[in-house]
DNA sequence: TGTACATCAGTGAACGCGCGTTCACTGATGTAC
DNA sequence: TGTACATCAGTGAACGCGCGTTCACTGATGTAC
């Protein structure tokens, strides 16, 4: 046998699965109590991995941390990627297949706007990872290949600015509304954030 | 003497200035180490007050977050109050007033950005505490007696909506642009706010 | 095939820390006689 | 005015906790002979 085996497994999969549960943990923890009850300890205890073995699959807190965005990303992207491709050419609707995925993407488990927005604003180590990577993700997949030369007319601090301004418009309407604090539809909310995408667009363009 | 003394001073001057002298550790410590750095123990290290004291000035560590968020705040809203005072009764005047005496007053101190709105959002009691109030005292200050019965006529989901939106791009900015990471003058950033708010403000009468 | 030993995988107690809060104590000041 | 005592103001050690991380140990499995 050239890969040994414990109780039947071999060691790669026994440190795979452990990896998984002490991923899903982190997640419930975070959903629970936001980034700070995402504990070493607190992992390793809700998930039975014993605290030795949590430095088998990451260096240390931190690591795990940015492992539960970058899940969450991951998950996320590919959605807004399947929803762009069945959407056809023009600008507006790749924007709002994309917002609007989004929208239900986070309505499905309500917690996922609390690991990817919440708590990258509360925690320093995720706000530097995370930044404005999401609305620009939705921005730029939306926009991807349609009106590059647009985008590149544009001055750099003024697009600037716009990002920053509409990051912060989007990111805050996507947790109030997760959190219950806005009393429209997923359709409605894309379509606020689409028209202040486009009108964003407009006003940058005509300068 | 019907103030007994102690060491020439009653025990009521004391116990303000120490007070004082907890506040201003606390507010020092947030500048540099956000909320988190906040701790009973930090701030009386570095104020030199006794432990046992600190909780003659605040019956707990959350009350003093509170009480420096509410120091800056009504800092704040003076400087805008004035601002508006000399501003004329032009809505978009008046609003560019508020909103210049925001930035000017971020820019002078930058910590002022990190107490009022970036450990506003990684906190859970400041969030709670402060949720929209910055961005609806500088609208509201401003639109004071103007225009009253437009805001009247517009419906309440919209309006949340519009509003929820507005403060998310005008935290994210000020944030930003305090941080270094926006390229432009204080009164680019508030022509940029200004024209946002209004751009708001006439889709909502519009409908 | 049976046994002594090496190694691998995993456990959970321990270390050292800083925290919020409290409590036993000290020393300065006021007061009764 | 002088002294014994009460009270006021303040100090800082102590309590009990959970943390991130490490380390001494146990027991299961593989291997040499």
């Amino acid at each position: 046998m050239s890969t040994p085996r414990w109780h039947g497994t071999t060691a790669q999969e026994r440190a795979g699965e452990r990896r998984r549960r002490l991923l899903d943990a982190g997640r419930e923890l975070m959903a629970d109590g936001g980034a700070a009850a995402v504990t070493v300890r607190a992992v390793t205890r809700s998930s039975g991995v014993s605290p030795r073995l949590f430095y088998e699959s990451f260096p240390d807190r931190d690591t795990l941390l940015l492992a539960l965005w970058d899940e969450q990303y991951a998950q996320l992207a590919a959605r807004v990627e399947g929803a762009i491709a069945d959407a056809g050419p023009e600008l507006a609707h790749r924007l709002r297949a994309a917002v609007l995925v989004t929208a239900h993407w986070f309505s499905e488990q309500p917690w996922r706007a609390v690991v990817m927005l919440r708590e990258t604003l509360a925690e320093e180590l995720l706000r530097r990872h995370a930044r404005r990577r999401l609305p620009e993700m939705v921005l730029s997949t939306a926009a991807r290949s349609v009106d590059a030369e647009l985008l590149a007319a544009v001055s750099p601090p003024a697009l600037e600015v716009a990002v920053v301004g509409l990051s912060g418009a989007i990111v805050n309407l996507f947790l109030e509304w997760t959190g219950g604090g806005l009393d429209v539809t997923a359709e409605q909310l894309a379509d606020e954030i689409v028209e202040l995408m486009v009108a964003a667009l407009l006003r940058l363009s005509s300068r």
